[in-house]
DNA sequence: TGGGCTTTGTGAACGCGTGCACGAGTGCCT
DNA sequence: AGGCACTCGTGCACGCGTTCACAAAGCCCA
């Protein structure tokens, strides 16, 4: 008993697919269940059901033996852990192709991230009027992280500018980088960043396409193919 | 014995990298650098240098002692291996927001995925041009998939939609397939499938964040403080 | 009340990925 | 030619994550 207020570490596998379970979670709060067992959570996760209650052991003993999870209980003690119950406010980089269709998306408020504010570093695109948002200079980053509080940046330049972004933001007073140019970040150790490459997960299944081809085919002349050595 | 068939199975970890290591040695070759280290190598993908020589060592021995790797050799193997040979187009399924700065993103041909085509379920939005490429109805997706020879599909939809975008795609005869609707598809285990999920990521980071605030503070109304202790 | 059924929570084994450390091969300089 | 400096390729150990298997715990019903 006495839910320890010591920190537990969670693995950041788990922390990686917990998004995933509160999500399924609000679904089927939203369809009026209101009790999965971790074998249905399991299902609808594509996840072993071990997993699955190994995962929120982390959080604490949550669920009941023989029932399984209520599922508002569970929701909520997701979102504490996940530190979604208040809203962190992003300030979004680069006001272009990418840069429109994150700020035009709407999910993003809806989840607990609206946008606090649309900059770029182009003259002619400041003033524009983005998902209800007026694209700023990038030289009011850091009155903007500032006043609204922001914590979390999103670089959405192309790769060229991105380090520059990602300066600007850290210098700013932002924490964490989610990062959309095709490029690796070079950051302080302390900010968080992640990385959403889509040239890269692309060119993953490409690999997999290519390797349930047969892998032989495509033989290129003069590659010295190399003796079977493992 | 007769490893061919077998084909050496790289680790998925170092498949996920090997496209990083692509791009920096696309770039290092753009700049006139004809060898790089596996020092160098991972200083710019910010990775372990014993890691680096591990993964390249998968694709076999295409290093010189002393000296480091060629560079436009390597990239031609890791290339290669990618199955980066030749292009791939992809069909993107969803206009709307995301589709459509997907199709404007342009980065897409040039890395080897040319846009096969775009198709959407709204009618409204068929014949419209995105990225150069028009809108056709998803009712035309088996066609474009057969004669522009696509093996991958990417859903753009809401994720309402999803599920139905994937069940298309793979009747279509798409055996890749990328996602960024934020659910988990069902699809026969023979496809494959990534998954981009922007609120996923966000959410992590916001673990994090919460985390570093100091863990043990969850208070919910507005937490004023937060001095600037980095 | 007690027995049986269900499902959680977790100890333990296994497998994969990471990083170290070092032998082996290569080029350069004397 | 020989020695030296450098870097690759890899065996090995370690740690994390996954999965199995099962005891503990709760519910239902006779």
């Amino acid at each position: 008993m006495a839910p320890d207020r010591n920190r537990r570490r969670i693995p950041d596998a788990t922390v990686s697919r917990l998004p995933v379970y509160l999500r399924i979670l609000a679904e089927q709060s939203a369809e009026g269940v209101d009790n999965v067992s971790s074998e249905r959570l399991a299902e609808l996760a594509g996840v072993n059901a071990a997993k699955v209650r190994k995962d929120l052991s982390y959080l604490g003993s949550y669920g009941t033996r023989g029932v399984g999870y209520e599922v508002d209980y569970l929701m909520y003690q997701v979102r504490r852990e996940l530190g979604l119950t208040h809203d962190w406010p992003v300030v979004i980089v680069g006001a272009g192709n990418l840069g429109q269709a994150l700020a035009g998306h709407g999910g993003f408020g809806e989840r607990g991230f609206p946008i606090g504010g649309i900059v770029d570093i182009d003259e002619t695109k400041v003033g524009t009027v983005l998902g209800g948002v007026r694209v700023r200079h990038i030289d009011e980053l850091p009155q903007i992280v500032q006043t609204k509080r922001v914590n979390i940046g999103v670089v959405a330049t192309p790769g060229a500018n991105a380090q520059d972004a990602a300066d600007r933001l850290v210098k700013a007073g932002v924490t964490s980088i989610l990062n959309f140019a095709p490029i690796v970040l070079s950051v302080p150790r302390s900010i968080e960043v992640r990385k959403v490459d889509l040239a890269v997960e692309l060119q993953i299944l490409s690999y997999y396409e290519q390797r349930r081809a047969g892998g032989s085919i495509h033989v290129v002349p003069g590659d010295p193919s190399r003796s079977a050595t493992a």
